[in-house]
RNA sequence: GGAGGGGUUCCCGAGUGGCCAAAGGGAUCAGACUGUAAAUCUGACGCGUAAGCUUCGGUGGUUCGAAUCCACCCCCCUCCA
């Protein structure tokens, strides 16, 4: 493996570099071999979400540059919380939660990082595994004494909580920064570590941790962190629909998966073509002069969702997600064959069955679970309210009675029954009555 | 433990006896326009397909009538010990 001298440069022309501690330093020290590089991951849920992409594919990139990751899955940190997540105080995870996350995030991760390619190999670490043995005898005398409460109470993150006056910060809150500290000493002793990267948000912590390897260790550790990803007007990245967008296709299918980057925003495109996809400058280059050109070509969407897709979800998960979105989009269901129809619930777009052959428009919007209120409920006056909002299609028609009934004898194929919700919703009802 | 401030519908935040399902903003959903984009404009936004029902930290009370007044309790914040 050889190494990629310039992946610093690199990251920073595809904007993943907010901060770097001592970068010429950091220059000359990724240049001269192999290192070792960690990011943390909370165990929130039990599948990484596409905001856990950005870490996961900048690590893919110092892999392929010749170093070496390490995902630190936050088993004890995520028991506590990080105060720059704000309000509420976290659920203690179980171990067994913990340890099924830790199965999870290695299976998922490793569609992006190689786990077996001898020295730079990527690797999963629970923190949980040292943090549990300290005692808060040795907690405080041997970690806790290098920490100054006076630097503490400086970091952004700490000291907004104080100045904020509704909330404030635990006292265990406020020991997230020397846990997570401690976690970096750990892998720098066991493993070389020398560069922890994480969210902006993580400076403080990182820097913390910079300054307890060398006070325990007497070594010299870096830090980097990438920018937050927002989207340009404001909103939170990686929602859709209120959903998270999950890499895991039980929870988000390719399609919809596929839906979500295809409709990026053309201000924030480009960008995520550069910190999501392995383009190379010029290739991007290219899609933003077609993008410029001819907005309404999509070119450049077309490609970012492409290619995610393929990413999480393979070759299989980009046909999938074209064949419906090709057939939904283009309102030319009466031309789909039965066999097509029938692909599209096989490719995961939404689909239920029903024994009726007469069934009121209102219960299936419920069923389908279409009716979803703005709180997220599903609720029989909400499928009114579509209804009579001019919101709802069946079969490429505008439905504007609230008592439309769904007969087979109007359906395609005699069965099948695409339900539309708005412009991008649809569900597709299956008469199974023979 | 003491003193003060505060808890309103997803969030922020008005409201101090009826006109309050509760202003305004944000978020969200839908419609129009477009390019499956953004911006903009329009509608919806406690539950109930309706009659109606249930909300303003909790419980009890005053009143014809309470988010608003009283009592007690719970929780949060700031300062003091």
């Amino acid at each position: 493996m050889t190494i990629n001298k310039d992946l610093l440069g690199q990251l920073r022309s595809l904007g993943l570099i907010a901060q770097v501690s001592s970068e010429p330093e950091l220059i000359e020290h990724l240049a001269e071999g192999s290192r070792t590089v960690y990011c943390g991951f909370d165990p929130t849920a039990d599948s990484l979400h596409i905001g856990n992409l950005v870490p996961l594919l900048a690590l893919r990139r110092f892999q392929l540059a010749g170093h070496k990751p390490i995902l630190l899955v936050g088993g004890a940190t995520g028991m506590i919380g990080d105060p720059g997540g704000r309000t509420s105080e976290r659920d203690l995870k179980s171990a067994d939660v913990v340890k099924a996350f830790v199965a999870k995030i290695r299976e998922q991760a490793s569609r992006f990082l190689d786990f077996d390619c001898g020295e730079n190999s990527a690797i999963v670490v629970d923190n949980a595994e040292w943090t549990e043995k300290l005692t808060v005898v040795d907690f405080l005398r041997d970690i806790g004494k290098h920490f100054s409460v006076n630097a503490m109470v400086q970091k952004e993150t700490v000291k907004r909580r104080l100045e904020d006056d509704a909330s404030g910060i635990s006292y265990t809150e406020f020991s997230y920064m020397i846990l997570q500290s401690y976690d970096y000493t750990i892998l720098n002793e066991r493993y070389d570590c020398t560069i922890q990267m994480g969210g902006s948000d993580q400076w403080g912590n990182i820097t913390a941790g910079i300054d307890l390897v060398r006070r325990m260790n007497g070594n010299q550790a870096y830090a980097i962190t990438y920018p937050l990803i927002t989207n340009s007007d404001g909103t939170k990245f990686g929602k859709s629909m209120g959903n998270a967008i999950w890499i895991d296709a039980q929870r988000t299918s390719p399609y919809s998966f596929y839906q979500f980057w295809r409709n990026s925003a053309d201000a924030d495109v480009i960008d995520y073509l550069k910190i999501f996809t392995f383009f190379d400058a010029a290739h991007i280059d290219q899609l933003a002069a077609a993008h410029d050109q001819d907005p309404g070509a999509r070119a450049a969407h077309i490609a970012l969702a492409q290619a995610v897709t393929r990413l999480v979800h393979g070759d299989e998960g980009v046909d999938a997600a074209e064949r419906i979105s090709e057939a939904l989009f283009t309102n030319q269901l009466s031309q789909l064959s039965a066999s097509d129809l029938g692909q599209l619930a096989q490719d995961g777009m939404s689909a239920s069955e029903t024994q009726s052959a007469d069934i009121s428009l209102i219960d299936v919007l419920v069923d389908s679970g279409l009716a979803v209120t703005p709180k997220g409920q599903v609720t029989a006056g909400q499928a009114k309210k579509l209804i009579t909002s001019n919101a709802v299609s069946v079969n490429g028609v505008k439905i504007e009675d609230p008592e439309h009934r769904l007969k087979t004898a109007d359906a395609l194929h005699g069965c099948y029954q695409v339900i539309q919700k708005g412009k991008k919703n649809h569900h597709l009802l299956i008469h199974v009555v023979d």
